[in-house]
This record gives structure tokens, sequence and C-alpha cells, in this order.
RNA sequence: GCGCGAAUGGCGGAAUUGGCAGACGCACUAGAUUUAGGUUCUAGCGGGAGACCGUGGGGGUUCAACUCCCUCUUCGCGCACCA
């Protein structure tokens, strides 16, 4: 026998196997249950790293054991391949963009199908292919046509670097989530979708989906950021106009200090015109204009401010506040004006402080000097200062006073939302054309259906300067009207990729339908997915437009599900140690800047796929992060040629000639014990790897099972029939996790039929009742002894033989016994004093 | 500041319903096999001489707490001048 089992040679030919044999190959049988398990698509850079080997193993070993468990499963793959990485190749190599992304996904494939992963691979769907953009295209238009696309002039979040437009989402802290430089706002008409109209939808439905982490629905709650106040109405002084601000703390009314107004609120302007106060307001509101997102928003600096020279009045005290400009107030949220209560808000104290300004508290906070206040009072209290409200609860008062001012005509209840309409235009090359076109007779008209797909032109010329790339190509821009046939011209941005991505799932149901999105009688019976798995770090953007699209969808009638995803698993990171320059051993994500990486195919050169996919297995539950450990790489290894040597041991020396084994018979205890762990750890491997999804104990107990049949072998008498079944519970049970090995010695064993479609076993509840079971023996609580007596012995017999025992005498001779706690076949516990 | 989560041996982690804390693996130690190294096999492996003590600290509930309640500390992640 070998020392070490031939994982190259072994690994190819099944993969070989299953991919001659179509082996997961997914029809629709309408009768059959489904199972849908489904891996976030990659971009296809070419390169296959750790997290990508973790995710595809989590979604494969769910895969392969639903497949087993007798469901009809779909487990596509395919590629989110329109994006930047692909046109900056472009730019820099002058390789198009196609060939590039063509290169990368022929690489990746490659590297995917070294995995030995159970894909159905002719559902294969790629976002940069005209059939699967046509659809994007068709979709956008039907968003169109129900009012949820429009085209808008707005100030922007646009990236200098990136020479485009950023949605919201893709700010990450003032600054562009793909290549970190500053955003600044600039003035653009771009297409949004109203996604707003699904804030209520999208953040009440959340409360349905239970398969979701908690902390993935609390982002996206927060993301979308409701809150419920009320619009009051100030009057100006000397003005014929209203100030309408937006408040969550209408209690707080009487405290109102100063008004402050957003440096871009249309009256900054109209009420300093040829004041006094013009030069010093327009010099602020510069400034400004001029600062980033980030600057604008960082918490740290002191606040600024300008006084406009006008006066609002109280509306329930008649009370005459001076009104500023400050960039705190942002002109995109609510009104773009506020109300200022500095003793009951953090940062209108500091602008308070700043200024100069009266603090009036309103509500007595317990255990807070309300004369000698060092930071706003927030919490709840009792109100004063406030006529006639005084001594109601603040809570209360809010309800109240709303109600008051809706009554008089000066307020009204309103809901905010953080949540912006999607930005989804994008001044790049490599994504789907927005299928929209502009005539100077009917104005903005969608491309006709049977014109789709709009193609991206191949005569484009790639500088990563100047405005869309797409204005360059001399065939693309003109074109006629839909509708009346005049000369007109197409749009020359093309789509967020989040567009291309937020639908795929969708696609995977009927991937190679010519004349339809899909049909609706294959989504509806593959929807929803059953379990969704990726990183954390799609929280809120994927997750939330998936979400919305297949809101969208569904109330278009193309789909019964209103959730793309049933349940999500969100992996944790793949992180290795290093030592930085100081010597300071660090655990960081692995990436190329730290240096500490290791790429997939290092290791499966040398330990064999199925290594790496044990190792990452069990190394940590799929949820947590997972430290890579060469020496732990080497521990799976040396379990898998445990198991190797196992079943080759069985083979050459211990079966003989017999194939055939009827039901075994048990008798002796060996026989026993070897039938409990058989069945416990079917029962086990079920549970954790079918159900809650914890690989790391499941692989634990198949080792603590091969441990048993090491044991096994040394006894002299082996009972044939049962260590058989031993032997064949155990390639089945391990066959999800490393199916190449298991297959291989799948066949060794003589079985003809391929062990993917082999039935996963049940277990026999009864083989898990023992005869005898240890019971422990507590005084007190405190573990004392323990004893073995037969199952389900009686209570009175099972304290009448813990007594007899020795320690248990001695301990309780001189000792009253309260009572006495028994737990069936657990504990006998003496409660004494 | 708001939200989510975590803390268990030298390390990764287990304990699913309150019932033997440390499964399984790594590292380590000793022995066997081997010319030797590696491989493999066997045994040991929280602390303490011991009574006992041990799941971040303190308190509580209970016959019994890693698990439930209160409180504090530390760390990780996400969001954040959102009125």
């Amino acid at each position: 026998m070998q020392d070490r089992y031939d994982f190259k040679s072994i690994e190819k030919k099944w993969q070989d196997i299953w991919d001659k044999e179509e082996a997961f190959r997914t029809y629709e049988d309408y009768d059959k249950e489904k199972y849908y398990v489904l891996e976030m698509f990659p971009y296809p850079s070419g390169k296959l790293h750790m997290g990508h080997v973790r995710n595809y193993s989590i979604g494969d070993v769910i895969a392969r054991f639903k497949k087993m468990s007798g469901f009809n499963v779909l487990h596509p793959m395919g590629w989110d391949s329109f994006g930047l990485p692909a046109e900056n190749a472009a730019i820099k190599h002058g390789i198009h963009p196609f060939e590039w992304t063509n290169h990368n996904i022929n690489d990746m494939k490659n590297q995917l199908f070294s995995l030995g992963l159970s894909y159905d691979w002719s559902r294969e769907v790629a976002t940069y292919k005209p059939e699967y953009y046509k659809w994007t295209q068709w979709l956008f238009i039907q968003f169109y046509k129900n009012g949820l696309a429009y085209k808008k002039d707005n100030p922007v979040n646009w990236c200098p670097d990136c020479n485009t437009v950023l949605a919201n989402e893709q700010v990450v802290e003032g600054c562009c989530e793909r290549c970190s430089t500053p955003v600044i706002k600039k003035h653009l008409s771009q297409w949004y979708l109203k996604i707003t109209d699904y804030a209520d939808r999208l953040l009440d439905d959340l409360e349905n989906l239970e398969g979701w982490p908690d902390k993935v629905k609390a982002m996206q709650r927060n993301w979308i950021g409701k809150s419920e106040g009320v619009e009051v109405k100030f009057s100006i002084d000397c003005e014929d106009k209203d100030l309408v601000v937006y408040t969550t703390r209408p209690d707080t009314l009487f405290g109102v200090t100063y008004m402050v107004l957003a440096p871009e609120h249309p009256y900054v302007k109209e009420f300093t015109k040829g004041t006094k106060y013009e030069s010093a307001v327009n010099t602020y509101i510069e400034e400004c204009a001029h600062k980033s997102e980030l600057e604008r928003t960082s918490l740290t600096k002191d606040k600024t401010g300008e006084f406009i020279g006008k006066y609002a009045i109280n509306p329930v005290n008649g009370k005459k506040v001076p009104i500023y400009i400050s960039d705190y107030v942002m002109m995109d949220y609510g009104t773009g004006a506020i109300m200022a209560v500095p003793a009951h808000d953090q940062r209108d104290f500091e602008f308070a402080t700043v200024f100069g300004l009266d603090i009036i508290p309103v509500v007595k906070v317990d255990g807070v000097d309300l004369d000698n206040l060092t930071e706003a009072a927030a919490a709840e209290g009792i109100m004063i200062n406030s006529g006639k409200y005084n001594g109601m609860n603040n809570k209360q008062a809010i309800q109240s006073i709303s109600a008051e001012l809706e009554e008089q005509g000066l307020g009204k209840k309103s809901i905010n939302y953080k949540l912006r309409d999607w930005l989804i235009s994008r001044q790049r090359y490599w994504g789907t054309p927005i299928p929209m076109i502009y005539c100077e007779h009917c104005g903005w008209v969608p491309e006709n259906d049977d014109n789709l797909p709009v193609l991206l032109p191949t005569d484009v010329e790639f500088t990563g300067k100047g405005s869309s790339p797409l204005t360059s190509s001399k065939t693309f821009r003109h074109c006629t009207c839909p509708k009346c046939g005049r000369p007109a011209e197409r749009e020359i941005d093309t789509m967020d990729t989040f567009l291309d991505s937020s639908w795929y799932f969708l696609r995977y149901c009927d991937a190679n339908n010519d004349n339809h999105i899909f049909d609706s009688t294959k989504v509806n019976y593959w929807m929803n997915v059953d379990q969704y798995i990726g990183g954390v770090e799609h929280a809120i953007l994927h997750l939330m437009y998936s979400r919305f699209f297949q809101m969208f969808i569904n109330d278009i009638g193309l789909s019964q599900s209103d959730e793309p995803f049933r349940n999500l698993l969100t992996q944790g990171m793949v992180t290795k140690g290093y030592y930085d320059s100081k010597n300071n051993y660090i655990v960081a994500k692995m990436s190329k800047s730290l240096g500490n990486v290791v790429s997939p195919a290092e290791i499966q050169n040398k330990y064999g796929t199925d290594t790496a996919r044990l190792f990452i297995l069990f190394a940590a539950p799929p949820e947590k992060e997972l430290e890579w450990s060469d020496a732990g790489v080497e521990g799976s290894y040396r379990f898998l040629n445990r198991v190797y040597r196992l079943v080759m041991d069985y083979i050459e020396n211990i079966r003989g000639p017999e194939r055939n084994f009827s039901e075994p018979q048990i008798s002796s205890t060996t026989d026993k014990n070897l039938n409990y762990i058989i069945n416990a750890t079917i029962k086990k491997v079920s549970e954790d790897a079918g159900g809650r999804f914890n690989f790391n104990t499941a692989i634990a107990s198949i080792m603590e099972f091969v441990n048993e049949m090491y044991k096994y072998i040394q006894s002299k008498e082996i009972n044939l029939p049962l260590f058989n079944k031993a032997i064949e519970t155990l390639i089945i049970v391990l066959n999800p996790f490393t199916p190449h090995i298991t297959e291989e010695l799948w066949q060794l064993l003589g079985n003809e039929e391929r062990l993917y479609e082999t039935k996963w076993p049940e277990y026999d509840a009864s083989a898990l009742i023992k005869d005898e079971v240890e019971v422990i023996i507590q005084i007190n609580g405190k573990l004392k002894d323990k004893m073995t007596i037969p199952n389900n012995t009686e209570k009175e017999v099972a304290e009448k033989s813990a007594k007899e025992l020795d320690k248990i005498k001695d301990a309780l001779c001189d000792k009253e016994i309260l009572k006495t706690i028994f737990v069936p076949n657990k504990i006998v516990n003496f409660v004494v004093k």
C-alpha cells in the first residue's frame, strides 16, 4: 500500500467523469421537491482566492447533501462580468474588455472545475453577453414604463479618479468605495431608479426574513433609515414666506433658540441678496461647495456657520429667533432646514456654544444639572419651560404637540428616509447600455423591444479621460426615434453593474431562453433561493437591490416570490497571521499588499482539493472568521490518508472474497458500540451539515467515527457485515465534504453506482439506545463519582446504587439528605446539609 | 453616539433543551516502528502535591449556570452632523 494516496490522478479522474456524465445537470421536475442553493457569482478577475474557495465549498456541501437527501437541487454558477477592471485593462494594456473578460472567465472556470464543485454548467450566465444584457435592458424599460425610472439633474457623487458618478451606497466615508478617492459633488443629468417607492416594503419585509442574520437585517434597516416626525411651519419676520423644518422632537419646540438652513437652501441667496450679510454668506457657501463629502461630514471639526440677517417666529410661543446657515444641515434630508434646540441636541449644543446662543432646557432629565449643561440632554424626561405642557412626560408631549400643530395647520406628521433613489448612470464603457433614446420632439423614449439588445459598440477608444467612452463611437449615438421616426440620439451612459447582478438568480431558472427574460412557470418552481451564501460586504448594496428587483418583478406579475433569498449565510473572512515591520504578530484578511496570501492552487498541488475543502470547512464555523493554518491543513491531509488506509486495508486484508453482505447480526458489546457510532454519526452529520450548517462539528464527528473504527479493527473478531456497513457509511457521509476521494473509494469497494447519486442514509434510532449508561453522582451539584447502570434505571434503584459507592458513602455519612434530584440516565444529585 | 456580535487550555474551536466544561483538530511530551529523518502506531496533555480551583470581572436565580437575569470591562464589525 502506498504511503500517501494519489490525490492528483484521483481528483482529475472524477472531475472528468462528472463533466462527461453531466452529473449535476438539473431539470425541472415539478413533482419533486426542489432546493435552490446559490453562491454569489464572482467578478471574473482571473484569479480564484481562498474566499471564493470557502464560499463555493460551503455551497457545494449543501448542494451535494440535499441532492443525496432526495431534493431536486438547482446549483448554478455564472459571471458578474461587467465592471471597471476590464476597462482599466483596456486603457493600460490595450486589450479589449471583451477579450480580457473572456480570457479571465476561461481561466477561472478551469479553477472552479478543479475544485470539484457540483454545478449545472448548462445554466451558466455571464452579464456581459448580449443574450443576458438584452434582458437587463428589457427590465430597465419595464421600470421606466411603470414610472420607476427617471432622468434628473441633481448634485451627484462624482469620483474624479474613476471618472464616473457613484450611487450613495458606493460612497464609503466620503470616498469612492473602489479607489478611496474623496468624492466630490457635481451637477449632472442622470438616470435614477425609484427605490424609495419601495422603502417601506423593503423595511417591513425584513421581519419575515427569519433565515437572515440579524446583523444584515439591522444594516439594511439602518440604511433605509426611516424616521417619523413632524414638519413644523415657522413664519419669517418681515417676509411673507414660511420656513418649514422637519423634527422628530416637537416636544422641544419651546427650547428653540435659533434656526439653521443648509447652505444650498434656496432661501439663503434670496434673503441675503443686496444686504450687508450677502458677501459673508456667499463666501461661506463657496467654502462648503469646495469641501469634499469627507471634510463636510467629519465629526471632529468645530461647527461653522453664518447669520443671514433674518429671524423666524416660533409658532408655539411667538418668540423671535435668528436664522443661520451651516454645513451640518444637509439639503437632501428633511426640508434642508432645522429648528435648533441646543439643550437637547448635541450638534445644536456645539453650534450654540461656538456662536454664544441661548440654551433653554425644556425637558427635565433625571440626574442632569440643567443649569450647567456640558452636553445636550437627549434622554427622556418631564416637560418644563413649556407653558401648558409643563409636567407632562416628553413622550406624551410629542403626541400632544404634534396633534395641536396639525389642528392649527402649523404642522403635519411626516416620515423621512435616509434611503435615496438609486443613481444608475455610469460614464463608462464596460456595462449594459441604457436603452433610452432622446428625441427633440418626443423627449426620452425607450428603445423598441424588437431592437433589443442595444449592443455595446466596438469602435470605441479607451482613454480613461473625458466623458462617456460611448461618445467616441461613430456608429452608436445616432439613431431614429422609436416613436416618430425622426433622427434621435441614444443615451451614452451605461448602467451601474449592480443592475446586472440584481436579477441573475432568476435567469438561472431558465438561462437559455431566447424569447423571454425567463419562463414564469420555471421561476415559480425554483424561486426563492433556499440558501444564499456570500460575503457580508454585500449586506446593503447587492442584497437590497436584489430585494427591490424581486419585489418589482413580483409586482409586474413575472414571479410569485416577493423576496429573492429565503435564507442567507454570510461567510466569514479568510485571514492569515504575519509579522509586521516591528515583528508584531498580526492576523488580517489575506491580501497581496500584506503578503499573507495563500493561493488555492498552491494548496491543491501540495495536498489536493479534498484536503483544501476539508480544512476550510473544519477550521471554523462558516459564518466566523477563518484563520489559515498550514499545520491545520496538514492535519486534514493526515485524516484523509487515514481514511484511505482504513478502507484500503479493509478491501485488501479484511474483507476477503465476499462482496454481498446480509443485514448485520449484532450481539457483542463491541459490535453494539460500533453500530451505535455508525448511527450516531449519521444523525450528527445530517443535522450539522444539512440543518444548522455547522460543518466543523459534522467533520469532527466523522473523525471520531474513524477513530472508533480503527479501535474496532484492533479486536480480533470482526463482524464483517457490520464493519462493511461502517465503511460504506463513512464514505457516504464524508462525500459532500471531500467528493473525489470518497467517489474513488466507493468504486474501489466494487460499486457500479456513482456515489453522488447514492441515497443519504437514515439512522436507526433503536441503535442509539444503549444497554448501559454512565450516570454521574453529585452532592450539592458537584461531581463526586460516576457509575454504569442499566438504561432507564428507576430513581429508587439508581439512588440506592449511588449510596453504596465508597466515595459517596464517605461523603454522606454525617450529612442529612434534604432531597435527591434524579435525571434519568444522567444524574443523581443529593442535596445535603 | 446608534446598531450587531464576541470573550472558553499554548492555538483553532466543541458543549443544539440549564445537567460530566474542554469533543475534534493543531502544537507539545514520552514510547514503539525505522540505519536516520519523515511517515505510521500507542499513551499523555486546563491549573494544583492535594482538598479543590477553573468558561473576561462582580453580583443574582437554581439542586445544578459557558448556557438565564442584572452590572461592569475589553475587543471586533457596521452606520453616523439624517434633525
